[in-house]
RNA sequence: GGGGUAGUGGUCUAGCUUGGUAUGAUACGUGCUUUGGGAGCAUGAGGUCAUCGGUUCAAAUCCGAUCUACCCCA
């Protein structure tokens, strides 16, 4: 498994070995989460569910089915998503009067009720989300938990009284992606993608991208603002403290299983996973050394220190599984466990116990009576310094130019006066797709790759994964 | 969207050219010995050769379609 030699293959591999998921599953982009992989991403869900609880969101669960001529009342959206969606035509042996479509999201399924439930200002904000799977027949190269035809999709839908309330939700989901990034240990950039390619029914995307290792760019999210262009066709209106029928503007934001794509990607090593301490199903697991004619001393001290971890509310298993503690090794290594307490009878007779850390491979002994506060600080470190690399690798793998010839396998930072047609000459002369424009007020100086035009606005462009 | 390569016990694979009893490794079960970085010996079980159809006395092998995976190009 070489990480750095061939992204594509190792990335294959590793999510096969350390069974995140079964790709055997009989039909295409459709696999199966088994349990270790299942437990990753019910961790990020978990995450997801703390964030938008904690920012006032309910959670909601719609129907999978929706009804043709709901699914057509706005134009852009349905143009977008035409392509790519599952029918049901057939109820038993009967066509349907009204066939229904498999939501590809679930804009189209969650507004008509909207429509119904908002009356006045005193229901608004009204802020939803869910975490269902999502059908979308995709066309391109499918690959594990990257790109999926049934995806595990989280998605938040807000209505606001005006635009400035959406916006003010905007950036409130800007902060939720900061504290979840810093539990993932995945850096990101917000970049407002251009209008031909913004999401289908939106005023304006903003995505959120992170580099793999290959150079190229992952899409980890996205956060709309819709204005009234889905209030409008759907009828969702409110009456104001003065007594005048409005259209709500909304906003809505969508992650997925990439997830736990960026996660293997980003932080996997030449020997397995990397999970970050929060995310891990076992942050620390803990193998036994036994010696003959020591055993039962060994696993009794091994015991006594699993239960104190436990108690302490750390993720910790104790791994007594009847073969050689190498085994033992590469396993949690390949799993990705954050951390592992070795224990034998040489440590015990110093009161110590060995701690070998999987993001830097680095060994210590540490005291056996301090071995709870050393697990949390070593856990947050770890943490702290996974986030550290992956960001520095991030940024290294930005370059800016002032010119489109010869470009390296990297994102590409360059100017842009924002002309639509000095915008498609870029991609074009690139090969590349431009990613967007930064949302917060990143220092640029220069002019137009294109028309040369003097700009402060940088563009990023990148081969997407 | 266009082109290419492939599918054989759980996994990887030999066999296919030239049709005739399906090969090996690994993983798995059991027993004994072992345990500070992938242990050893013995023994056992496991296969509608992706699916459907065709050719043939006979198909893993030849032909066609479908499904799935992977690679390259747009």
């Amino acid at each position: 498994m070489k990480k750095a030699e061939d992204f594509g293959e190792w990335y294959n591999e590793i999510v096969e070995k350390a069974n995140l998921t079964d790709k055997r599953y009989p039909v295409k982009g459709m696999n199966v989460w088994t349990p270790y992989g299942w437990k990753i991403m019910q961790a990020i869900d978990s995450h997801i569910r703390e964030e938008f609880d904690a920012t006032d969101h309910d959670e909601v669960c719609f129907p999978l089915l929706i009804p043709e001529d709901q699914f057509a009342k706005e134009k852009e959206h349905i143009k977008g998503f035409d392509a790519e969606v599952f029918w049901v035509t057939h109820a038993g042996l009967n066509p349907l009067d009204v066939r229904l479509l498999l939501r590809p999201t679930s804009e189209t399924a969650m507004y008509p009720m909207f429509a119904v439930w908002i009356r006045s200002h005193a229901d608004l904000p009204l802020k939803t989300y869910q975490i269902v799977n999502t059908f979308r027949y995709e066309t391109k190269q499918t690959r594990a938990f990257i790109r999926v035809r049934e995806i595990h999709f989280f998605e938040s839908h807000t209505c606001h009284a005006d635009f400035e309330d959406a916006e003010r939700q905007i950036r409130e989901d800007y902060d939720i992606m900061a504290h979840l990034s810093r539990r993932w240990c995945i850096p990101y950039k917000l970049l407002k993608r251009t209008d031909w390619d913004k999401f289908p029914g939106a005023s304006y995307t903003v995505g959120i991208d992170t580099v793999l290792p290959s150079g190229r760019s992952l899409q980890l999210g996205s956060i709309h603002q819709y204005e009234e262009n889905f209030s409008k066709p759907y009828d969702i209106k409110y009456e104001d403290d003065k007594g005048e029928h409005r259209y709500v503007h909304q906003t809505t934001y969508g992650m997925s299983e990439r997830l736990v794509g960026a996660i293997v990607a980003i932080h996997g090593d030449d020997k397995g996973l990397v999970l970050p301490p929060d995310v891990a199903t076992n942050q620390v697991v803990i193998v036994p050394v036994l010696a003959k004619g020591e055993t039962q001393k060994v696993t009794t001290a091994s015991r006594g220190l699993y239960e104190e971890l436990r108690r302490a509310g750390v993720r910790v298993h104790l791994d007594e599984r009847d073969v050689r503690p190498g085994v033992k090794y590469y396993d949690w290594e390949l799993k990705g466990v954050p951390l592992r307490l070795e224990l034998g009878i040489r440590d015990m007779e110093k009161g110590k116990v060995t701690f070998v850390r999987r993001d830097t491979g680095e060994k210590s002994l540490r005291d056996r009576a301090r071995a709870v506060t050393e697990v949390q600080t070593t856990l947050a470190l770890i943490s702290r310094e996974m986030l550290a690399r992956a960001q520095a690798e991030l940024d290294s793998n930005i370059v800016t130019v002032d010119t489109l010839e010869g470009l390296p396998e990297k994102i590409i930072r360059t100017g842009w006066c924002g002309g639509e047609k000095c915008g498609h000459e870029i991609e074009g002369r690139s090969e590349r797709n431009i990613l967007g424009m930064p949302v917060d007020d990143e220092k640029f100086t220069g002019s137009c790759v294109v028309c040369k035009k003097p700009t402060h606005i940088p563009v990023y462009l990148a081969r997407a994964m």
